[in-house]
DNA sequence: TGACGTAGTTGCAACGTTACATAAAGAGTA
DNA sequence: TACTCTTTATGTAACGTTGCAACTACGTCA
């Protein structure tokens, strides 16, 4: 069954520890002994036992990452930038997903906990400030991606997305539409809140007459986003908004599909605005002009931030690195891209960029 | 740092045996003791050390999945069958991806058996027959969902892509088709090539003067189905195939997209058939016709077959679960739906099914 | 020659948990 | 009273690993 070093050990013709140092230590092996060793290994097939090495160590190189919504692209890509952050560090990664369920969360959490990993990436559901502050006092580090739970303990990376509404506002307005509708949860979602914020602030400051008008959507897929679009094409056309903002790319994907398959021209008659800039939005049979939102970055940037946490301990200094929104304009607001601009491309400044064929792969 | 069972023992007063026991066989404890145990857990936040107790017990109720893509939506289905499957019976599952990267795969193997998972359900990449029968003389169980790496030891969930490519040619040859274009990698994936091989044999069976045109795309994502039909609109028009069937939906959505804003009418022009009925494939801007493979069930039924193999040690009963392909015939072939068939509905056989307006959710 | 240094090797203890054997304290019975 | 039986509690050893102290062998140098 389990070949333990001892069985190593014994077939090498050496000691446990002469394995041990093998592995851990191996400039004090002598070069011999070091080849009857790694003969041995490959002979039994040995892997060492990382429970054991672990309950003995204290610790392993072990981190966790716990999702929303695996299968929202989005956090695809997130979850490959902190896959790519830590493994070039030697780290091993678990993955697993709340699935938008604070009772699952809650039991990952345990879960990760009773296996000792030293420290974790969440995309909170839930108000658990309590429990990853418990945790961060128990030694697992923790770094939150999306609102910062209003606390002053715990490592964040946000986006600014009062500042990504307010781009898609402002554009929407300056290409002339003026009844606006928002698809997405903003009673229940912060960050969808937010992004209606920025978008309503956009229109205040314009000063002109312009309506915006809230239609909820449930879990931001694109079923969602075909349902509101359904509930739009009920409404009398002359109540009908000149334009949608989603709060997400998967939302306004499902609501164009409706609105073409329903003769609605786009960009002309109802304008589309989505948010994160997923593959699919370049890819969808009207490009989406979205708000770019860098998950595979911030995925990159949470990681480094937790590795940097756990390699100084004691350093109890708090970081939260904000994204800035980017503007990704394509045919869904202006069916032909008139002119290019070189936009201010720092991530940490709202801006915007015209893309021509999108369609095309770069 | 670290609260053990003894802590827990001093400030209840009581031994760290019975602390064990109050977890493992609480009807040993008596009850005034066992209040003071849960108290005392309470009062230190107490998580027992998931290493320790597998170290002690040689095996954890833990288990893991590696995927090819987790990113793309048939995985996705895939890892919430296996998850639903294997939750209900409390054990904990750690997800990993291999990125199609077979050195990946082999890393990721490693950790896990490093972990002592005591199984893993595995969408193989490179062939790796041999490391997993390995795995299992060690004890730990192994279901491939996929091809069947041609291995008696080795438990699989397979789908019959012969069979589905036969359906999706054979429908494709009654709409009157008669120049076919397969989308796929069938030289580097068993999977495409059975599917092709399926498609084929439908043509010969056919009589009818049809040919086969093989357009090879690297990963079966979008941007893969995109750059293929480029290919195809830059061919001369009387060349062109008036049918296409694309290795999975994603090529296939691809390539609708690029056909609609060429002004390619769907399915007038070209018809388009995809693979795997992932949610994408219904909520295309022209809805999918596809050939259904139902990722979930397949996800369930690997970790049924997992737990089954792990619950009874020594027998070793090598299961092979094929699932029966199924089309599903939307707008993407048939542009007006012309009737409703009611159609044999077990997963064991070749079936079809017609769905009406199928961008509205169910 | 003896003291010292260095490279290589090893025995031992400990990490936190749990299964098992054993003990203690009543409770019931003859 | 002496015994058995039951219920509840505990001491101990072991799981596989590794850090440390201790030890050996072999040079080197005064």
């Amino acid at each position: 069954m389990g070949t333990s070093v001892k069985d190593v050990a014994a077939l090498a013709g050496v000691s446990a520890s002469t394995v041990s140092n093998y592995f851990n230590r191996p400039e004090l092996v002598g070069s011999a002994n070091r080849k009857r060793v790694a003969d041995a290994i490959a002979e039994l097939g040995y892997v060492p036992n990382e429970s054991a090495r672990q309950l003995r160590a204290g610790s392993s190189k072990t981190l966790a990452l716990i999702l929303l919504d695996a299968w929202l692209p989005f956090f695809s890509d997130l979850s490959r930038g902190v896959e790519d952050a830590v493994r070039d560090h030697g780290w091993s990664l678990f993955f697993s997903n709340s699935n938008r369920d604070p009772a699952r969360e809650l039991s990952n959490l345990d879960m990760f906990e009773a296996h000792r990993v030293q420290g974790l990436v969440i995309v909170p559901q839930g108000l658990i400030k309590e429990r990853l502050e418990k945790l961060q006092n128990r030694g697992i580090e923790c770094v939150v991606v999306g609102p910062t739970q209003d606390s002053n303990q715990i490592s964040a990376v946000t986006f600014d997305d009062v500042g990504g509404g307010r781009l898609a506002g402002e554009h929407l307005l300056e290409i002339g539409r003026r009844r606006l509708a928002f698809l997405g949860n903003p009673h229940n979602v912060v960050q969808s809140a937010d992004r209606l914020a920025g978008m309503t602030q956009a229109v205040e400051a314009s000063g002109t007459d312009t309506t915006v008008m809230t239609i909820t959507v449930k879990n931001l897929t694109v079923e969602d986003g075909i349902e509101a679009a359904e509930q739009i094409l009920s409404m009398p056309e002359a109540e009908r908004p000149d334009a949608i903002f989603a709060a997400n790319d998967m939302v306004a994907v499902g609501a164009l599909n409706v609105f073409l398959r329903a003769g609605i021209s786009i960009p002309e008659d109802i304008a589309v605005v989505g948010y994160d800039d997923v593959q699919y939005a370049r890819q969808a049979a009207v490009p989406l002009t979205t708000v770019r939102q860098p998950a595979y970055e911030m995925g990159r940037a949470a990681g480094q931030q937790l590795l940097e946490q756990i390699e100084r301990p004691g350093n109890r200094e708090v970081q939260n690195r904000l994204f800035g929104a980017h503007l990704v304009v394509r045919d869904s607001t202006i069916g032909h891209v008139p002119a290019r601009t070189e936009s201010d491309q720092t991530s940490h400044a709202a801006s915007r960029t015209f893309e021509e064929n999108p369609a095309l792969p770069a």
